[in-house]
DNA sequence: CCCTATATATAAGT
DNA sequence: ACTTATATATAGGG
């Protein structure tokens, strides 16, 4: 992708092509006999489909899955016209998402599906975390929940009903959920200059990333949004 | 991936190495003279990040893509330890999900945050779409939002408060929002053996999808999780 | 972040 | 669905 890569093949229009900073040492010098291994590198290696142990590798791993998960989930929100929402939670807790996740929330919600099946019939060999029939957490239907495992689905639909209450009181909407009201609660003397501003406030008040980046605040930090926090 | 792809490198178990079905003409005959162009295929062509036109294509290609973003969302998973949870909307609004998506959503909010930044800094040319800043509005931050779009984001706002109510008076939750309460909603007699069935019975229900698979349904159709549904 | 070499994803076409 | 040929994503290493 990028913008003209040279390919051979199907390059539309090399435009500046790139200096290619750094051209690498050499993939064949030109009188060293025989080299062995004249290859700066050994290229992308394969690995295995499981819990990196590696903290560094593991946090870095993260960092360049997700833009690439996110990348495309653009490409294939453009090209098909399809809405999409990605929330991710590090093994920390920490929050990436992709797309208007707010909006389509609200979307999800006002569907009230039950989601029976996921997408996706991994073909991998994720050994790790699978059930006795060996699937994954993310593919587990209803059918499949055991027991035990029951009660921790039961728990997480009341847990959700409980938080979307909750959320309710803290939005402020457990008085009167009229929807004309509620847009009064934003008072339209916002204007972008404002939220600009408190933009700004907020990337400086962000704690550390993982990986060093990545953007994500919480309500209090927002005056005028702290109506939502929690109390 | 997959399992003894047989990489010359770091093919671990060749296992049953897979017959090779129909292994393609032949890429160079074998005494065929200068054969300009024995390709079978042109291999993967490169495309343009714009919507597709041709709903052929696109369904295809949304199929394929979704499938390829879901494995990839998989692998993260596995890979960092990471909960991901993807929701799409496709054209006509057809749902695919990735993920325990309730779960995240309920996770999601109660972290109660507000996406101010989302991730990816596209580097591609998706044209189309763009506000003057270049960005499509998976990447606007609030600072961008400008007078017209800021009343869309309130209602949008306004409207997720609502439908988080609704959805709680649809959960039954508008009376006590205890949680030990709510936990008793789910009668405990119900055996994996019921769940079965009733997915079954699901499964049938399934009105087609865009692709021809895929499978998403309504609270109305199970019977016991009916209580959610809309009245 | 940059770079390379290689593993994967996927556009076309059957 | 399945194949092929090629575009992309990325593991490992500065």
């Amino acid at each position: 992708m990028e913008d003209g890569e040279a390919t051979p093949t199907t390059c539309l229009f090399p435009k500046e092509q790139k200096p290619t900073r750094k051209p690498n040492l050499a993939v064949k010098q030109q009188k060293g006999r025989r080299v062995p291994n004249p290859k700066t590198t050994k290229g992308r290696q394969k690995i295995e489909i499981k819990e990196i142990q590696e903290e560094n590798r593991r946090q870095v791993t993260f960092s360049k899955r997700r833009s690439g998960l996110f990348k495309k989930a653009a490409e294939l929100s453009v090209l098909c016209g399809a809405q999409i929402g990605i929330i991710t939670f590090s093994r920390c807790d920490r929050v990436y998402a992709f797309g208007n996740v707010d909006t389509l929330i609200d979307k999800y919600l006002r569907k009230a599906p039950v989601t029976l099946r996921s997408q996706y019939g991994g073909d991998d060999e994720a050994t790790g975390g699978r059930d006795e029939n060996g699937r994954m957490w993310w593919e587990r239907e209803v059918e499949s929940v055991r027991e035990e495992e029951m009660e921790e689905y039961m728990k997480g639909l009341s847990g959700l009903r409980e938080n979307l209450w909750t959320r309710i009181c803290e939005l402020g909407g457990d008085n009167d959920p009229t929807v004309q009201e509620n847009a009064q609660a934003f008072p339209n003397l916002m204007a972008p200059v404002d939220w600009k501003m408190i933009d700004e406030n907020l990337t400086i008040k962000n704690d550390q990333d993982e990986a060093g980046n990545g953007g994500y605040m919480d309500f209090e930090a927002i005056p005028f949004l702290s109506q939502f926090s929690k109390p």
